[in-house]
RNA sequence: CGAGCUAGCCGGGUUGCCGCAUGAAAUAUUUGAGGAAAGUCCGAGCAUCAAUGGGCAAGAGUGCAAGCUAACUACUUGUGAAGGCGACUUCAAGGACAGUGCAACAGAAAAAUACCGCCCAAAAGGUUUCCCCUUUCGGGUAAGGAUGGAAAGGCGAGGUAAGAGCUCACCCGCAAAUUGGCGACAAGGCGCGAUGUAAACCCCACUCGAUGCAAGAUCGGGAGCAUUUAUGCAGCCCUAGCGCUCCCCACAUCGCUUGAGCGAUAUAGCGAUAUACCGCCUAGAUAGAUGGCAACCGAACACAGAACUCGGCUUACAGACUAACUCGUGCU
RNA sequence: GCGGGAGUGACUCAGUGGUAGAGUGUCACCUUGCCAAGGUGAAAGUCGCGGGUCCGAGUCCCGUCUCCCGCU
C-alpha cells in the first residue's frame, strides 16, 4: 500500500488507496509520534466513528489506509469527521 | 483562625439512540481497563531445559534485631545514627590489629616518618683560661614550625638535659566485669588512647541453576549420523537417564483466566498479619475491543489503556473528602 | 514481552575520584590590491536531570528522562 498506493492529503491525515480484488478494506495507521497508548487509541476510535456513516457510499473496489498525523491528536470529533469526508471526496471515491 | 504533620478514601454517576468485543444462546440479553493497567527495579506461581537429584567452581545479590509471609533484598514493630521547637521524617546501619591499594595540591611528615627547631656528648675551628659562637659526626625528643577534609586525644599544672598521658585535675572517645532485655541494644565503668576510605579490591555470614507465555503442549513432512555397545547429550564431578543433530511448512486449538481471589463481620495482635464464618464471580482480545451524539447532577477538567497471573517497590497525577496529632496567635 | 548501550563547548569525540581537554567551526588581529590557504590570540561547558557516599563526583551508588540497537 505504502509503495503503490495513490496518496490524497488533508490537513491532518493522508489517504492511501489501491485497487484490490478482495473488496472494501480500510486500515488505520497511527504511529508512536502521535502520542501514547491512550491518545493513539482515541484517534483510532474517532476515525472509526467518522468512517462508519460513510461506509455505504465509499467505492467498493479498493483498499484504503488512513494515516494520522501528529496534529490530529487534539482535534475534536466534528473536525475529524469533516477531514475524513473531505479526503474521500478529493480522491474521488465517494459514489452518492 | 493560621501553619504543619501522619494515615486513609474517592478520582465520576444516571438516562436515551447508534456502534465495538465477549459469554450464554437464538433476537432479546450478560459482562467489559487502573490506582497506578506504566517503569520492568525485586519476589513467587506456571512451563521447558538430560532428574536440574547431590556436590564444586565461577558470577550476582543482600548486610542492626525480632516478627510477618507462599516467597522476598519487600512489609511491620523496635534498636542505633542524622535532621526538625514539635507532631514526625530519613538511613546499602557487618568487618579497617586477614591482606592489598588510594589519600591530588599544599605540607618536614598522610601512617608511621626526624626536614627545620630544641637538648646531650665527641671532634675541629674562632676566641683562646673559661663562658660564648661556627661546622661536622653520633644520639635523644614529638613541646613549636604559615599546610590540609584529616597531623597521633584537648587544656592547664607537675616533671625533665630537652621533652613526652611520663604523672595529676577537668573534659573527649573506645571499652572489661556486672545488671536489665527473646534480641538489636541500654545502664555501667576496671582498663585503654587505635588516621580516613570497604557506595576501592577484599574478608566474614546468608541467599540464588538457566531461560521466559514470543515459555511451552497437540497435529504434518524431509535430510544427515548412529544401529541399541561406544561416541554424544550440563561450566566441572558423581549417581540415574536418553538415540543424536538440522531444516521446512503452519499459526489452528490449548496455555487464557476461580485465584496464595475480592468484600463485610467477629476474634487474636501495638502492627504487618492470622483464624473463623457469610456473601460474590468481576475483561480475556490476537492489527488487538469501552466510542459518537444529546440531557441532568454543583463541577466532570488530572495522570493515564489489560495482553499469562499474583505479592511488593518506584515514578506520574486536576480536584474532592475523612480522622488523629503538633506548633503559633487571639478570646473565654 | 525480554535484553544491551549512549547522553561532555555549535558539531564529532577524549577524559585512572583531585584545575574539564582535542579536532572542526566561531570571533579578533597579522599576511594579501581583494578572497582562500597560512600564522598568532580569544571566547564559548547547569558534564541529560534529581538525590546519596566521600574532604572532594564528569567518574562510584540509587532513582528518573530522552535517544539508539539487538532477540522476535
Amino acid at each position: 500500500m505504502f509503495r503503490k498506493g495513490e496518496r490524497t492529503g488533508a490537513p491532518d491525515l493522508t489517504l492511501l488507496s489501491a485497487r484490490s480484488r478482495e473488496g472494501l478494506k480500510i486500515g488505520l495507521s497511527v504511529s508512536k509520534k502521535v502520542g501514547g497508548a491512550v491518545v493513539r487509541n482515541r484517534v483510532k476510535r474517532l476515525l472509526r466513528e467518522a468512517i462508519r456513516p460513510l461506509e455505504d457510499s465509499i467505492f467498493k473496489g479498493c483498499m484504503y489506509v488512513i494515516v494520522a498525523h501528529p496534529s490530529l491528536a487534539d482535534k475534536p470529533y466534528c473536525e475529524v469527521c469533516r477531514q475524513v469526508r473531505l479526503v474521500f471526496e478529493r480522491a474521488g471515491r465517494l459514489t452518492c
